[in-house]
DNA sequence: CGGCATTTGTTCGTATGTATC
DNA sequence: AGATACATACGAACAAATGCC
């Protein structure tokens, strides 16, 4: 019923993190008080702080022990990818314009291999993608996605074109818990040397990721193969014992 | 004065992680509620909260609204390198013997050129260090390093191979606050060839970092070239828009 | 189907500790 | 010493999802 009865730390975390990239609060500057922002939003200290330690977790602000929360720099530009988010969200927030274009669509089981390449059961259906990803003209990144047909059902090819994500999201109503993620390298396959502008390198940057719904359950296995000269990964990090 | 006077939550949060690694809570299975624990702990349910949080961010469990938080796999194996800890720690806690070999060590000058690569402040003096790392005889990983004598005062040369970080918190009392990381590659210098067992690969693997105090000063930049064939990073994300 | 207990998620108010100025 | 600001902790209440009867 109440669709967009959102939390209410949720508003204001995305309001300042507004006001941040409106350059309203300035990099280097000094944040509000916790106070401050208690009579503004016309919350509690608590949710206050817990908004404010999640735009730190992010690497937006770096808050100070009896001095003040102080906005960092560089938050705004550096698209941070090293969350979890789907390829055309990092390309749109960074301003570029990506291209997709389908190799494959086609419908496997997973046979013994398979399970230990990608974590999905042995035994069940999925959609195999092939999927290259352009950028002014330059083909860079070879997608190849598995999709549980149990969890991702009726999957239309055409969507395949745009983002898979948000019709996982918002057609089928899943939600996204978490994702585990390991960056390596491989040598150039047959696949890559065909979709790729390889330009004289014989191996290619593979990110693969294991994406889980909230329940716990695995509905995707994607490796991402990307021309090693044009690969760029940021992250960052909080210390924390 | 109260010199291990820890906080209530780190010190829960450790011995439930503990526990998670000893299998005494076993993987897939439901830990103890909130209230259970708040009783095994005699803490608040808010300072439980926060702890099995920290322990979901790690993507060491999984909390189901309704149902329970649940241990997931592979929490202990793969040694999550995501996190911001030294290679010392990382070689570690994977078990494996790392050997480090200082290479050189030396004061230099940040000039506007150096200034943009690292990020560090121009004219300020430097310690730079190259390190080789190496397992079962492979040197694997070339270190380059740039740490702030300002700030990293009389760093003796013989610490170098052992851990920086260590020296820098116990024995300096600095306290590191976050990093900012990129990973990328590049064409393999030749000190990359001097010092690592390239075995036909021209390039390698470069992770950047920009490590912070917790002031918000830049105190480290320093540059790991990994061998392709042996570089891995893994990650953990939760979603959350 | 409803009702109820359990469990996690969010928010508030309050108090105290600790760092900075 | 006092004021300000962030960090931690407790207790209470309600919301929301789940599961059982």
């Amino acid at each position: 019923m109440e669709v967009d009865m959102e939390k209410r730390y949720k508003e204001i975390y995305q309001s300042i993190k507004n006001d941040i990239f409106q350059r309203k609060y300035k990099v280097g500057e000094k944040l509000p008080s916790e106070n401050e922002f208690c009579k503004l939003y016309n919350a509690s200290r608590g949710t206050i702080h817990k908004v404010l330690n999640l735009l730190a977790e992010e690497g937006l602000v770096n808050s100070m022990h009896g001095k003040g929360v102080f906005v960092l720099e560089s938050s705004s530009i550096d698209f941070s990818f090293g969350k979890l988010v789907s390829f055309k969200e990092a390309s749109e927030s960074s301003g570029k314009q990506f291209v997709t274009r389908v190799e494959k669509f086609e419908t496997i089981t997973i046979d013994k291999t398979l399970q230990e390449k990608t974590g999905l059961p042995e035994g069940k259906e999925v959609y195999k993608i092939y999927r290259i990803r352009s950028l002014d003209g330059d083909s860079l990144i070879f997608d190849i996605n598995y999709f549980l047909k149990d969890l991702i059902t009726d999957l239309p090819p055409e969507i395949a074109e745009g983002s898979i994500y948000q019709y996982i999201e918002e057609q089928l109503n899943l939600k996204i818990g978490f994702a585990k993620r390991i960056i390596m390298t491989e040598p150039a396959t047959a696949s890559d040397k065909r979709y790729l502008d390889m330009s004289g390198f014989n191996f290619v940057i593979v990110v693969k990721n294991l994406v889980f719904l909230t329940d716990g359950m695995q509905f995707e296995y994607t490796e991402s193969h990307h021309i090693p000269d044009r690969f760029v990964f940021t992250d960052f990090a909080r210390r924390w014992l």
